[in-house]
DNA sequence: TATGAATGAGACTTCATTCAT
DNA sequence: GATGAATGAAGTCTCATTCAT
């Protein structure tokens, strides 16, 4: 509580020789791990110790304390999402290819969620934010900013407002679907993510029908 | 450790005066919205008991744990659940009336959602239910079937393996909107919520175009 | 604590109806059945009260607390095992028959034990007895006391102090193995009932040789 | 309920500093203390904690509970007297010099219950032994075992089984002796203490008669 | 800096005892 | 009286955090 924060970020100690990032970074995996296999709340500073192979005082003295352990690996993992997305989410759209960009989108949001614990550990520790929403915000915000560009790049006469709904509920039914079928067994999970694109394209097909676009991939099944 | 519970349920005693039935009540309201608010990790009896009026000894006249509680004030919400959905989904389908009847379907969620916060506890203390997962699955087997019934009324030469993956698809995207949107302001919820209605109105029709159907209604706005 | 104790031996109410009565033996049966078990310790009032088949406001009718039941369930055992000793401890002593009677001693002492478990309570739960020594120590006293006459009048030149030693030995020795065979398989402890009374014999012999007593059964064994 | 325990002899945590080392020893000791005091149930951990001047937490580092913190009590007992029996029990055995040996036993036995807080823990809590038996037995075991060779070295006629209910009879009274006299006054501790040596002195005597020895010393007092 | 031992607030749970019906 | 629901002090145990080495 009365620990004073030297660093902006909340971390007591930027390391700067080598080791000490790789144990940075050792301490980061494993509470990524553990965050996104027991949730936040039954994660133990002394497992998180354990798993990365450090002594539990080395991770207070890069962490100050468990939220602030908690919001770096938030931050890293929306880093690199930001990375990703940046790579995947082309504000170009071509025309004709919108219905394979949206399952592009579905792909790299499952390949992310299955390749990265702390993108996991996220959207199942909402509580654990607490008062640094904006971090989580910022990649949301980010998500519906390039869907909603993209919608509106697709249907130009939409509102704004009502692309940015559209755009809200592509991305929280993307989302809601990944971390769904995270949980299921991999045969049923592959046919309910086939499935979702098919709804997903179906939902978007009529909005872009209005203008110019042809919906012709949009009733399309496997 | 040497207490035996003496009831299928797991209750340590159901009380048969109306002073107690008023308390067990109480305390399952309270646990209810502790549950829902915080999570189960952090709820805490004696932060039930406060909450309930109770002492905490009280707690434990009825319930030998944290567990059997939380098991407890899900079974009833599931319990009324089911009186809801009985109610809500019949399995005749009137072949004219299946968009309103999928609005009411969301809305019924929702306004359930709203009201009943062991309802909302179910869905986000899923570490929770452990080795209870008969109940959690039996409201989710209870929605899939009912759905798929329908999905296979509306649309008979589906298969039954995809008549049940679309309902699966259908109840999960709406139990995910449902939470989220409960996370927003009031007014985007609406928006949200009736984008929600759109999207499965979209998704659904062209599997009961292919019977008899007219789609009609699919692409109509609010 | 600030509760008075209306009558001298401590329990709050003595029945006078048949009903109250034998709810109270009842009670008593209970708690000394529990307290020979598993020790005062261990037992619970609640548990006392079920297995008597009373509520447990009864128990508290009777017995202000815990103490109390125990002190009333030990003085009971005590008065009974007085009656016990009254008939089998003979002051006066047939100078031939000495060896049976050591035998009688131990094998009184071993049915009491076997048939009364408030008996049984006593030796495990010193602890228990707290400042109501006297009681504990009357029966010890009376056992003592006892044996020492018989002790005397067999060996009539030992001292007095030198013939409650003695005496002291004896019932410490009988009640320890009474205690310890009681643990054993019934084989077992049979053996090492006949061994005991044995040693006892050949403890006591020479006191009475010394006099006029013929030590001629001492060394039988069976 | 998650811990595991790392170490098969139930500790959590084994010390490799000298300051670790010694706050186990100081917990141990003033468990034993309590322990062989007022019992295992009595015993509290915060106690056993303020007592050792340690916190609470510090218990918990090295013992997950009770159950482990008593039996470790025990177990350093147990190597303790172990160590010392070897000692004191000599397998040959001088045939002139058993009435001392006999002596020697019980005072090695009395010296050690005498000193050792945790020795006298061992008999005083049976029930809390639980499903470690073989602790509690191996103790016993090699002082029964111990006595048997004994006699069976000095009454080479007597059977084995019967040489075994003898040793038992000898160790059971020991033990016995030695519990009951640790209650009373010193002076009459000695005495009674006296006594039992000349009860187990007239008790062996007659076995060894047969064979080839005297047993000249039997009868002798102090 | 790195380590891991030490700390203690706080959560869970029991059970003797009281009290309303 | 009899009943059993209600109470809360006290004990067990965990784990985030601090501190000595």
């Amino acid at each position: 509580m009365a620990t004073i924060d030297k660093h902006p970020n909340g971390l007591r100690h930027v390391p700067v020789q080598d080791r000490g990032r790789e144990r940075l970074e050792a301490i980061l995996d494993a509470a990524a791990e553990s965050f996104a296999e027991v949730g936040a709340d039954l994660t133990t500073m002394e497992g998180v110790a354990k798993r990365s192979g450090s002594a539990i005082g080395s991770l207070y003295q890069f962490f100050p304390n468990k939220k602030v352990l908690f919001r770096t690996v938030v931050e890293r993992s929306l880093e690199r999402s930001q990375a990703l997305f940046e790579l995947l989410m082309p504000t170009e759209v071509s025309r004709e290819k919108w219905p394979e960009m949206l399952d592009q989108i579905v792909d790299a949001y499952a390949a992310f969620e299955h390749t990265d614990p702390g993108f996991r550990a996220i959207w199942s520790n909402l509580h654990f934010h607490d008062d640094f929403e904006y971090d989580k915000n910022s990649l949301y915000d980010l998500l519906v900013g390039r869907t909603q560009q993209l919608i509106s790049g697709l249907a130009p006469d939409l509102t704004e407002p009502r692309a940015r709904v559209i755009a809200a509920v592509l991305v929280e039914t993307i989302n809601a679907t990944i971390v769904i079928t995270a949980r299921k067994e991999p045969a049923l999970a592959q046919q309910m993510l086939s499935e979702t694109k098919i709804m997903l394209r179906r939902y978007v097909a009529p909005y872009l029908d209005r203008t110019t676009l042809s919906s012709g991939g949009a009733g399309s099944e496997p």
